[in-house]
RNA sequence: CGGGCCGUCGUAUACCGGUAGUACGCCUGUUUUGGGUACAGGUAGACUGGGUUCGAUUCCCAGCGGCCCGACCA
């Protein structure tokens, strides 16, 4: 993509209205722009990293039998009264028609999937299914805050499964497991799992997926030694203590942000549906559901939280907008170059703009594209290569620097 | 929702009870050309509604909006 052509443009000055890292960086350089606390456009450059983590996320989801749907966003009030959800959830946005009519705002869709998957499951041999989708939510927040950290609107995957019984949940609870760590792994993020409470509509413990980072808003304690973390709502510990799993390490106190959760949310919904299976026996039964959650756009501001520094954005190559940040400098044009590359099958953004090396360089940092090539005088026929996150520029061929990133 | 702070060109800021200045951006021209080049000219602004006052962008009240802390976040 040119440069040129894109409609938003960089601010020099941090917005003062944004005060965490991945709000001031995304806003400046315009990933994302907000309509309104906890609701943000995302812009041409911003949809791109959103789309990329979604396509990551779509992968592992399929890789471990997920079955995407895309499902109303839009809920029959009636829906909600079954499961208690409509008095029970404080955050459901709840509407009216002109008519009247009562709707809600799917802030999760146990109330819609259920109905719908138990439609088509009559034996246990319809079991399991697992079907998610990745959409928009909307949580009636009492407080929006922290960029894309925590909005009224945010992008979700949510996933949910069914299963004949316990055993199978718990099979499939440690397959998503290692699908979230994957997943976490390919975005270029450390995810701790951690035990958390399972919220009001389930008994048991849920399982949440948690980056380290000052800007979350969960405080958790975790082993220095082992796996073992739990978030301090439900800790029977304290920092400094021993840990309880492994008795060797101690545990630290962290601020962290929840990227997913999983949980085991047993027979409440089938059965508030009233929708079972037939057992081997011929005798009604009850599946086992269990929702995944992951946040795609909160994952989208973790990221930036992680990967920065004082010039801007640090994009993972697995999420940045564009692999290539091409600049032509002082009126050398960079079309061969960009065409090269475009044919190599690489994402190249073309800064082909008429303003000074200084300006490009400098907003080429804040954009944080993992690789930056120019072109110039200097450079001849070659392009000058460096790497976001370090200092050293080399001179090479396109075809050595198209080499280069294919072996990467 | 409780508490705090705040609302001035597109962005960031300044001053002021007598209606606003700066920087960046943007437009025009010259200049410059490897880390936000320099100069000149131009463009553009007091959230809304009440109140006090001869006069309000400034003071007061309300509304709307934003940020932060807390609570909340099946």
């Amino acid at each position: 993509m040119r440069q040129s052509q894109l409609f938003t443009r960089i601010e020099r000055n941090a917005p003062k209205d944004e005060a965490t890292v991945n709000a001031q960086l995304l806003v400046r350089a315009g990933f994302v722009s907000k309509l309104m606390a906890g609701d943000y456009s995302y812009l041409p450059l911003g949809l791109r990293v959103l789309n990329k983590i979604e396509n990551i996320v779509r992968e592992e989801m399929n890789a471990v039998g997920g079955e995407e749907i895309k499902m109303p966003q839009l809920h029959p009030k009636a829906n909600w009264v079954t499961t208690g959800g409509w008095d029970k959830v404080d955050v459901l946005f709840k509407l009216k028609s002109r008519t009247d009519k009562e709707y809600a705002l799917g802030q999760s869709e146990e109330e819609v999937v259920t109905p719908l998957v138990m439609k088509y499951v009559n034996t246990y041999k319809d079991l399991p299914k697992a079907v998610y989708q990745i959409h928009w939510k909307f949580r009636d927040e009492l407080r929006s805050k922290s960029g894309l950290l925590r909005g009224v609107e945010f992008l979700m995957k949510d996933m949910y499964s069914f299963h004949a019984d316990q055993k199978d949940f718990d099979r499939f609870y440690e397959v998503v497991k290692k699908a979230y760590l994957k997943i976490f792994a390919r975005l270029g993020l450390v995810a701790k799992v951690t035990e958390a409470s399972g919220g009001a509509f389930s008994e048991k413990i849920s399982y949440e997926f948690m980056v380290l980072t000052d800007a979350g808003e969960d405080d958790i304690l975790y082993c220095d030694a082992c796996e073992f973390c739990v978030n301090v709502e439900i800790a029977k510990q304290k920092e400094g203590d021993k840990c309880p799993k492994c008795g060797k390490g101690k545990l630290a106190k962290a601020r962290a942000s929840e990227v997913g959760n999983v949980f085991d949310l047993g027979q409440r919904f089938v059965k508030a549906f009233d929708m079972g299976f037939m057992n081997e026996k011929g005798e009604k039964q009850y599946p086992i559901m269990g929702c995944f959650g992951l946040g795609i756009s909160r994952v989208m501001g973790v990221i930036v939280e992680k990967c920065n520094d004082k010039n801007g954005i640090l994009w993972p190559e697995s999420v940045a907008p564009f692999r290539v940040h091409l600049l032509a400098l002082n009126g050398v044009d960079g079309a061969g170059v960009y065409n090269d590359l475009q044919k190599a099958g690489i994402e190249v953004l073309y800064d082909d703009r008429d303003v000074t090396p200084g300006v490009k360089f400098a907003e080429a940092d804040l954009i944080g594209i993992p690789w930056r090539a120019v072109v110039s005088p200097k450079t001849g026929a070659d392009v000058e290569i460096k790497a976001r996150s370090g200092n050293d520029a080399v001179t090479m061929s396109v075809k050595e620097f198209i080499k280069k990133l294919s072996s990467n």
